[in-house]
DNA sequence: TTATTAACTAACCAGTTGGTTAATAATTAA
DNA sequence: TTAATTATTAACCAACTGGTTAGTTAATAA
């Protein structure tokens, strides 16, 4: 592993847990046993440093949403690959969600940029989908946001549900594991 | 209106947009048009006033939550009310959840204080409800989650969503509106 | 009126923070 | 081998930040 590889490491996680503004350049040199100046070295500035970390956790997000709206397998299958995939990946990082929303939120004018150019998602093409297969029965809007809201938040919102729910972490990671059965079930009839 | 009150009101603004450390007690002062030493006359220190902000906020959640868990009404009530409340809520304020979630990812032992004595929040009551009515064809902790979800996330993703979904601000506003209908009737479906 | 308390301000301060610099060690190319 | 480039460090710095202080004005009580 690089050095570059190194830094990047530590630095996502301290990012993830204190966001940009909570974290301090010298904690991330210091977890990556380095000096500081060696920060500056590799990646210029504190917030070039951040960006590089936010467009990684942002891919996560965009690339397996970009997929559903896309790809030209059967609804089903989607909202199937979807749920699935989402749950899986940040069920390894857990923190992703939160450190995203909270960026987009402190400097919302980034969004101009994710979905510009190449990155432009839109849901018309899935919407086509929905609205030939349900007869208008179904709406595409509220399935999609259902059915990514039934996936993220309740890794947004772990601490307090995991308390609410008296479970221990073992408990509600594997809540969460069953639950995919559960989103898919409930989506699915639908349509 | 007294001093504390409008140091309070300006000083929730910043922290809802900026966050605990991207906030600076000197914008609170000059927004609120007073010295900086008065915030420190009036709260003492950065950390204190935030504690004041943050409790506030996370009261609109739990005062949500302890109603649906804990009141006497019928199941497909509680739902109903717990969904309209919420929304109406968020709507009023939407930068609520984003500044509440990310408290807690940044400060998690902050989760204990706010579940003890007599904020405790379980969720036992409300699981026998659904398991009499039902007859334990739903499950308790996710239909729980699922309204939660599909209540909150659509407002801690907003910028993305109305992206994606190609809407205006007002437009947005108008679907989150008549998304409660459809919550409502998704959830009661499964009673 | 006057003494006391509350509200408010300007100037200041010590500690922190992102970032720089000048020098050195290690690697690579000639 | 040697010249040149890359990687690394210790020390430093200017700007910023939360918080304090000493003093002033306004309100209240005696």
């Amino acid at each position: 592993m690089t050095t570059e590889e190194h830094i990047l490491n530590e630095a996502r996680d301290i990012f993830y847990r204190k966001g940009l503004a909570g974290t301090r350049m010298q904690e991330i040199a210091d977890k990556a046993g380095i000096n500081k100046a060696m920060l500056h070295y590799y990646f210029k500035t504190k917030e070039l440093l951040f960006n590089r970390i936010f467009e990684q956790a942002f891919a996560v997000f965009a690339e397996r949403v970009a997929e559903v709206l896309k790809s030209d397998v059967p609804l089903e299958q989607k909202i199937v690959d979807y749920v699935n995939h989402t749950v899986d990946a940040l069920a390894e990082t857990p923190g992703i969600p939160v450190f995203v929303l909270n960026e987009l939120t402190f400097n919302p004018e980034r969004i101009t940029d994710l979905f510009a150019g190449k990155n432009k998602i839109d849901i018309s093409y899935f919407k086509d989908q929905v609205d030939n297969q349900t007869h208008g029965k179904t709406d595409a809007n509220n399935l999609f946001m259902d059915m990514v809201a039934l996936c993220v938040y309740p890794f947004v919102i772990a601490p307090v549900f995991k308390r609410m729910l008296q479970q221990s972490d073992q408990q509600y990671k594997t809540l969460l594991q069953e639950r995919k059965a559960h989103i898919i079930n409930e989506l699915l009839k639908r349509l």
